[in-house]
Parts: C-alpha cells; structure tokens; sequence
RNA sequence: GGCCCGUUCGUCUAUCGGUUAGGACGCCAGGUUUUCAUCCUGGAAAGAGGGGUUCGACUCCCCUACGGGCUACCA
C-alpha cells in the first residue's frame, strides 16, 4: 500500500516553528516510503480563522522545499482539501454514525454544561459528559422521539456515545502500546451547532477517505488519540498509523517555545515574516536548508555522527527510530551554526543568488560582488552578516587610537609612506604580499608593525579578512589614499 | 485535581544488559590567520532519586520527584 501522510495545519495564524517541523517529518516520512505527501487545510473553526494564513502556510513549505503532492492549491484525487469544503461529507457520515447507534443528538446550551462543570469542580471532580450522568442531559438518548424531533429544529450538536467499562489500546510508533479507561472519557462533541465537525471528526473521516496511511502530528493530541480509535472502531474503519511527536521547549525556563521567547532574545520562531509582527528565519538570513536542517536535529537524529543534512540525504536517511520521545529545546547557537555549515559549503556565486545578499551588496561595485562573496562567506552565519562583514568597503570613520598610540612609537609614519611608494610601483595589487614582504625584509621592517599599520591605515581597526586580500579589492587608488589619510591622521597626533 | 506522555553533559543527542558513557552546539585553552572571524587540536562537562530483577544495569520492572500535554460546540 502505498504511504499517504498529510500535514494539517489550521488557518489560524503564521506557521509555528514547531508546526513546520510536523510538516517536515511528515514530508520526510512520505519522501522516504516513495508515498504522498497531502496538505490539508483544517478550517472547521470559524471564529479562530486568519485571513492570510492559508497562503502563509503555502508560502512557508515551498520555502522549505516541501512541496505537497495534493493539496488546496493544486488538488488531487481526493479532495477537497479545504475542510470548510467539505461539510456534506461530514453530515453524511455523522448520520451514519447516528444510524449505527454510536452517536446521539445533544441540545444542552452553554450555560448548563458551564454549570455542570462548575460544580464539579466545586466537589473537586472533574466533569464529564459521559455514560454515567448522559440521562440527565438534554439529549436523543434521554428525550423522547417526539421531544427529540421538536428539538431538531433548533440548535444540536451530536456526541459520541462512549461505551464505559472498556480499557482502549492504542499504538504509537514512538511511544507503543498504550492504554485508556474508557470510563475516563468524554462523550465527544463530533458535529457542532453551526454544522461543523469538531477535530476529532474532521480528521478521522478525512484521514480514512484521503487513504491517510500515517498520521504525524504534535503530542498534544495523544491524550485524543483513544477517542479516534473509537471513531474508526464506530466506522468499522482501519485506523491508520500513529506517530505523535514531542514538543519544542523554550531554550530555557518552563513550557513550549512561544513568540514572546523569540521576541525576548532576538531570534525568529516562524519560517517567514509574518507582516510587522513576526520575523521569519528566511528574513533573518537563514538557508531553507540551513533551517530545516537544524529542525530535522529537533527531536531526530541518523543514529550516526552526522548532523550536516541537505534536505535530500534528509529524505533518505530519516527514520521513525531515530524520532525522540522527550521535549527538545529551542537552541538558536546551534541553528546558526548549521546555517554556517550550509553557507560555507555553497559557491559564492549561488551565494549571490540571494536578495538578501544582493541588498546589502547595493553601493558597492559591481564589479566586485562575487570576489567580496569569495572572501567573506565563511565568515557568515546567516545571510544577513555581510553588512557588518564588508564595512571596510567604506573609508574608515575613525582610528583605533589605542593601537595608534602603540604604532607611532615604531614609527608607523615612515612606514607607511615607505609602503606608499612600494605600492605606487605596483601595477595591480594581486601580487602586493610578494612584493611587500621582501621588501620588509631587505630594508629591516618590523612586519608586525607594518601589516598593523596598514590594516588600521584601510580599516581603522585590527579585524577582518586578509590584509592583501583587501587591498587587491580596495585597489590601488583607494589604498594608497587611505594610507595617506592614515599618515596626516598619524602625524596630527604627534 | 484527574488522565496521558516524558526524564543521559548547560543544550541537541549516541548507547538498544557488560563501553574509559561517544559526537555536536556553547564554554575554556592552545595552534593557524603576523588582526578578528573561520578553521584545526585539546579540555571541563551527563545517566533525577529510591527500590527491585540480574553474575552484571543508563538500558528491564515498580515507586517518588520533576517536566510537558490534555481535561472547550479550539485545533
């Protein structure tokens, strides 16, 4: 049978790091069973919807490069893929769940269940809707045909009807067998008021009409995973296989990573910018590879040494062993430091490709982009560290006057208007270190004191890359003006 | 509160009854770079606690602690 794995976000905001990475183990997943990877819109909550947050989710997995196979965009043989779009699926099989006694009409209102819980948590209990006090609800199991058929033509939900005195057995991939007192169970709204299905319905009748093989998702919905046993169980329905996966902590401190971690720390949580209000890793200056790299490593690893994946050999070497049980937490640190691997692996010249890397290159020439990116790639995290990298581009502001001080007294003067001449007598600057350093050498000069001098002569400071390296891109014109500038600069403190 | 899941260096993790408990990020030191960063080498750093089972437990079982999730006509 051929492996089929949705992804089902709902619209209700930007994609969560955490709902990107059950997007990725459940494209990696299907990628390495050779099956389909489906993206399903879960759009049963009106009053939670987002405009936007379709497209964002869309936007956010071709980013990633994962592209789904079926989907709302692009259709396939079983949808739609909008469950706002398929509420008449829904009524149908809610009636045949009714038909097969496994569900009934409620018509409750709000306030007496509100009650209901109220006192039981007054006597320390916790409240549920369930075979042991379901007679004294409002509902087509209590009622009688003629109350029931009245109360259909005003506003019903439709439960499950739990059976008590069962212990279910679930699987799951990750965790194996467990087992839940059916007593402890809640009868289920599964169809509300305003005719939508409730998750737990939605997902169970789409899973089994879509030919879901394996659902991934987050942890947070195993403690409902006995309750879908209990739906497929009502439809005489195969349930499919089950992986739940654990959760991204915050990088420190209690609970799941939230926005507010990342907005406290600087760090994005979301895949993309989200208007003004949320940074994206993408902005941030992140490879798509780089970040799913580093999310892939969130609660997965080969069972080898490696830790440096491209989503391809991600796609091959994933495996459901390799998926942890406990929490992981957020370490941005080390999501750069993935970024850096990937970055200092690429050409310069796909380096280029990036409009991030093109924006902070605006005002430099041209002529000089790809040798600037030769140089100071592996100096990069992420794509955006080139502004500060390339700041030497620019006539220095100032002097580190510290080291100035230190210079003079060797008389860093002379020396630079000695280099000044040796400089002159260059054509190009490619072959400035072969000429420079024997020279050094011949006439007796400190080369400690003369490659500092020069570097705080271009740069104004003792940082960055190659000295030479610099001055072959600077070329001849503007070193011998900075030295110049240097030397008066030099002098006036004298 | 109840139910469910989890717990190896600060962090991500390897180990699937017998190891000097390995790797990576970060940190520290040294080297390369006559600078800084990169890079290379080295170092410090871990089995939550208590009971079992076993010749032998990080590994299997139980209890406790701690962490997390769920407990909505939200997903």
């Amino acid at each position: 049978m051929e492996t089929k794995v949705r992804f089902a976000p709902s619209p209700t905001g930007p994609l969560h790091i955490g709902g990107v990475r059950t997007a990725l183990f459940s494209y990696l997943f299907a990628k390495k069973n050779k099956g389909v990877f489906i993206l399903r819109i879960e759009d049963t909550d009106q009053n939670r919807y987002v405009e936007g947050s379709e497209t964002y989710i869309q936007n956010a997995l071709e980013w990633a490069g994962m592209i789904p196979d079926e989907g709302p965009s692009n259709g396939g043989a079983f949808g739609p893929y909008r469950q706002s779009e398929r509420k008449a699926i829904y009524q149908q099989h809610i009636q045949e769940l009714i038909a097969r006694g496994k569900a009934y009409y409620a018509f409750d209102d709000a306030e007496t269940l509100a009650e209901a819980r109220k006192n039981a948590e007054i006597k320390g209990d916790t409240f549920r809707y369930g075979a042991e006090n379901r007679m004294q609800f409002n509902n087509s199991l209590s009622l009688t045909k003629a109350d029931v058929n009245a109360q259909l033509k005003g506003d019903y939900v439709v439960r499950l009807k739990v059976d008590p005195g069962n212990i279910i057995t679930v699987y799951d991939e990750i965790r194996g067998t467990i087992q839940q007192d059916s007593d402890l169970l809640d009868d289920k709204i599964l169809l509300k008021a305003d005719g939508m299905p409730t998750y737990h319905f939605a997902n169970v009748v789409d899973d089994h009409l879509m030919e879901i093989t394996t659902v991934i998702r987050g942890e947070e919905w195993l403690p409902s995973l006995p309750i879908h046993q209990l739906l497929y169980d009502a439809f005489d329905w195969a349930a499919p296989q089950f992986m739940h996966l654990p959760l991204i902590l915050k990088p420190s401190g209690k609970g799941k990573l939230s926005k507010r971690d990342g907005d406290k720390d600087g760090f994005p949580v979301f895949p993309l910018n989200w208007g003004d209000t949320a940074i994206g890793f993408k902005e941030s200056g992140f490879l798509a590879e780089g970040f799913i790299n580093y999310l892939a490593l969130l609660g997965w690893n080969s069972g080898t040494e490696q830790e440096v994946y491209s989503l391809k050999e991600l796609e091959s070497n994933f495996s459901v062993q390799g998926i942890q049980k406990g929490g992981a937490r957020f370490d941005y640190e080390k999501a750069k430091w993935i970024n850096h691997q990937h970055l200092n692996a690429m050409e310069a010249t796909d380096v280029y490709h990036y409009d991030l890397i093109k924006k902070q290159l605006q005002g430099v020439d041209s002529s000089k982009h790809l040798a600037l990116l030769e140089l100071l790639k592996e100096r990069l995290f992420t794509l955006n560290d080139l502004a500060k990298e390339i700041g030497w581009m620019q006539d220095p502001e100032s002097y580190d006057e510290k080291i100035v001080r230190k210079l003079l007294s060797k008389g860093a003067s002379d020396i630079m208007a000695a280099i000044s001449g040796v400089i002159n007598d260059l054509n190009d600057l490619s072959g400035l270190k072969e000429a420079l350093m024997p020279w050094a050498k011949e006439n007796e000069i400190n080369t400690g004191v003369m490659m500092q001098s020069l570097r705080i002569a271009l740069v104004g400071k003792l940082a960055g890359p190659d000295l030479f390296k610099i001055c072959s891109i600077l070329g001849k014109n503007v070193t011998l003006n900075r030295i110049a500038l240097a030397i008066s600069f030099f002098n006036s403190k004298t």
